[in-house]
RNA sequence: AAGAACUUUGGAU
């Protein structure tokens, strides 16, 4: 049952919906976990209607269930729906909480975000990490600065988030103080980094880092293709394009 | 608040 889980959740996480509902199919008994990864495979899959079916027609709900509920709603910036569940189901939790905060992140509702980091009960590193996205994207890099100097710890993620803030402030050379300083580094925020070089047109830059780069991606490639297309370098590109490494 | 598997929330495009 376990390892039908497993596979299970490797099909949800890929967002993978046929895939999760023929294996759903074939297993030969299913508890609340394998009901929870089906839920979860609609929801990232955006098929909210699907999620909601499904989620009806469960006979029990544990918080796993309510959450990521939550969170498709919250993924497809359904206020209404997401405050009645939130309201109606019988235990939240931090993941609950910051579910509904996710949905006010993402539509960068600053004062709501604001106004529910208040009535939080906990505030965790991915309650941090929400507020300084959601000031970021409406521009409000020095208050994103403010929110993290009032964080009580920091990780891989927010770091990375921080220095995107800089970024989309235009402070590269802050930015990449801040990559150099980071406790990891992943492909999350190489990647970033990457970006935000090509994109403003340092193309030097971005290659230099990409080179040293132990995982690289095609998000990376993507935007350093990109960037040396826009210099109206289109032959070069093309060339590049061919000898791109073929992993991922 | 000993160690123990599968599902939920935050970062690059």
């Amino acid at each position: 049952m376990v390892s039908w889980n497993s596979l299970l959740g490797v099909h949800a996480r890929n967002a993978d919906l046929d895939e999760v509902l023929a294996l759903f199919e074939l297993m030969p008994e299913k508890n609340l976990v394998s009901w929870n990864s089906l839920l979860s495979a609609c929801a990232r899959t955006g098929e909210i209607q699907v999620a909601m079916q499904v989620f009806e027609s469960m006979a029990q709900w544990d918080l796993f269930s309510w959450n990521t509920m939550l969170a498709a709603f919250a993924q497809q910036g359904a206020l209404e729906q997401a405050n009645y569940l939130f309201k109606n189901i019988p235990e939240r939790d931090r993941v609950s909480w910051n579910s509904m905060l996710t949905l006010h992140t993402e539509s960068g509702h600053v004062d709501q975000a604001k106004n529910l980091f208040e009535e939080m009960p906990q505030h965790d590193l991915v309650t941090w990490t929400c507020m300084l996205v959601v000031n970021t994207q409406r521009g409000l890099v020095d208050d994103a600065k403010s929110v993290w100097m009032s964080m009580p710890e920091w990780d891989l993620i927010s770091c990375t988030t921080i220095m995107c803030a800089y970024v989309s402030d235009g402070e590269l050379k802050e930015a990449r103080r801040i990559f150099d300083q980071l406790p990891q580094r992943d492909t999350v925020s190489q990647s970033a980094m990457i970006s935000a070089y090509a994109q403003s047109g340092h193309l030097e830059d971005a290659k230099l880092l990409l080179n040293e780069m132990p995982l690289q991606n095609l998000i990376c490639w993507n935007e350093i293709l990109a960037a040396t297309a826009q210099e109206g370098r289109v032959q070069r590109a093309r060339q590049m394009f061919e000898e791109m490494p073929h992993h991922d």
